[in-house]
DNA sequence: CGCTACGTTGATAGGGCTCAAGTAGCGTGG
DNA sequence: CCACGCTACTTGAGCCCTATCAACGTAGCG
């Protein structure tokens, strides 16, 4: 049942990959990480800040490539026009985040980066950053390490679209965001959706009503509970257990427990 | 109808992105820059390669990172072990396709590449492509468009999962299939599927049986023809015409003609 | 206080998954 | 050479999940 559509070489013996939820201190590493990330840009390029509002745009596609782009603060998104214009939202970005790395193969831009909130991003030049890499292997590295996440990310949105059924795929998107949290040294306990029901669904390959369906069942069932009239803010009791119900979403009916 | 999912900001007045078929000029430089990035790689550092046979692993999951990837000759695919142990495909790679960005930032591969038929892969000690890279640009230039246009690609996957209904979705994979061709210089009016329905339903986030009947509507409406009795093989009469298919998949009913 | 944007919920329909049966290609062994 | 098994592919029937259509509630705001 669901649209699991895996069936390659069913029970492959293989034990569970990527836990849902990450120790503790595995989060703190990952929020120092970030944060010396940051430093070292700072302190070996050129940088320029800049203050966006929700909806300003970071850069535009089909606009010509020449800097990347790091979140400090806030959220944003990465928006592609798809075949026929609608956009598809394609990744969303906290800080710490680099954005622009798509324009680099044909020095243009083939998506939109948009503030989601008030925030902080940096540009950096590309070129100068190359040069400033090439003498600061660090630099680079840090560069490098950045890119080969955006690519794990990627696919791990694609699989989660692959084969989740939607109130699964919806637990896996809360997950990961609590987990976005948890790395950049926050709370998880909490998230607050800075984003409608609609651009949800457009990022989950979903309608904003079953969203919006998935949401209510999951509050039904307890993993979740809303605290705020506009069911914006979300508490999340138990992230284990979240974790634990998309795990079902792939393996529906087997070993849930003991 | 069908799984649009995408009603953010509606009618979008943009016009279609990314032609579903690429013009033969654009095919001639792609393969020309394959080409010079193959020559500035086994010029700049030093190269290891490797004939691989249908099912040899170039990498796996879990094993430390120390070398990336590049496909000299066949095919090869990349598979990520899902949560509960699944296979999922995530990429299909090609000669000039490089392998392995995903294990730079944690030192550590997260997926398996495995190779689909006879080729040859060349494995390049990432710390000696860092070393080269520094002292020659245009060779770290090289490694970054891959980086990027693979980011891109990825996010042409989600899109397609998540936008096109099923027999567009398989169209949309003929399509790419045949640009990929033609960006390596080579016919694009014969494809030799070496994958398997349940491969290509498992790429594609569909079961075999759709993959098996979407191609059958497709054989029936023209738009491909099967030229072998393994129906492994198949003519693609009319690329546009693909194309267009796969536009219609966004975009139901309206504007389909004059 | 109407207007608009956003969210929820119900009814319905349809696309794609599941189950199942049947066919065909191909390698193996008698 | 053919029986046999195995794998891959096709096709049909039925059902479930999710899209669609629609109505309604609510918050925020001029």
């Amino acid at each position: 049942m669901f649209q699991t559509a895996t069936r390659i070489s069913d029970p492959s013996p293989m034990s569970p990959v990527r836990a849902a939820v990450a120790t503790a201190s595995e989060d703190q590493a990952s929020s120092h990480r970030i944060a010396t990330s940051l430093d070292r840009i700072r302190q070996s390029v050129a940088i320029q800040r800049r203050i966006v509002r929700q909806g300003d745009f970071v850069y535009q596609a089909g606009k010509a490539f020449a800097q990347l782009f790091v979140v400090n603060t806030g959220m944003f998104k990465v928006v592609n026009l798809s075949r026929d214009g609608r956009e598809q939202i394609v990744a969303l970005k906290y800080r710490g985040d680099w954005m622009g790395f798509d324009g680099i193969a044909d020095h243009r831009h083939d998506c939109d980066a948009v503030a989601m909130d008030t925030g902080e991003v940096w540009s950096i030049s590309y070129d100068a950053l190359l040069q400033a890499g090439a003498r600061e292997p660090a630099l680079m590295a840090t560069l490098h390490r950045a890119m080969s996440r955006e690519i794990a990310r990627d696919r791990g949105s694609l699989i989660s679209v692959c084969t989740l059924p939607a109130d699964a795929r919806v637990a896996d998107f809360l997950c990961n965001w609590a987990g976005a949290l948890a790395c950049r040294g926050l709370r998880t306990d909490q998230v607050t959706l800075r984003m409608t029901r609609a651009e949800i669904g457009n990022y989950l390959g979903l309608t904003l009503e079953t969203v919006s369906r998935a949401l209510s069942r999951l509050d039904r069932e307890g993993l979740i509970r809303f605290v705020d009239k506009r069911r914006r803010e979300l508490h999340l009791p138990d992230l284990p257990a979240l974790g634990e119900f998309v795990r079902q979403g792939v393996e529906p009916v087997s070993q849930t427990l003991q």
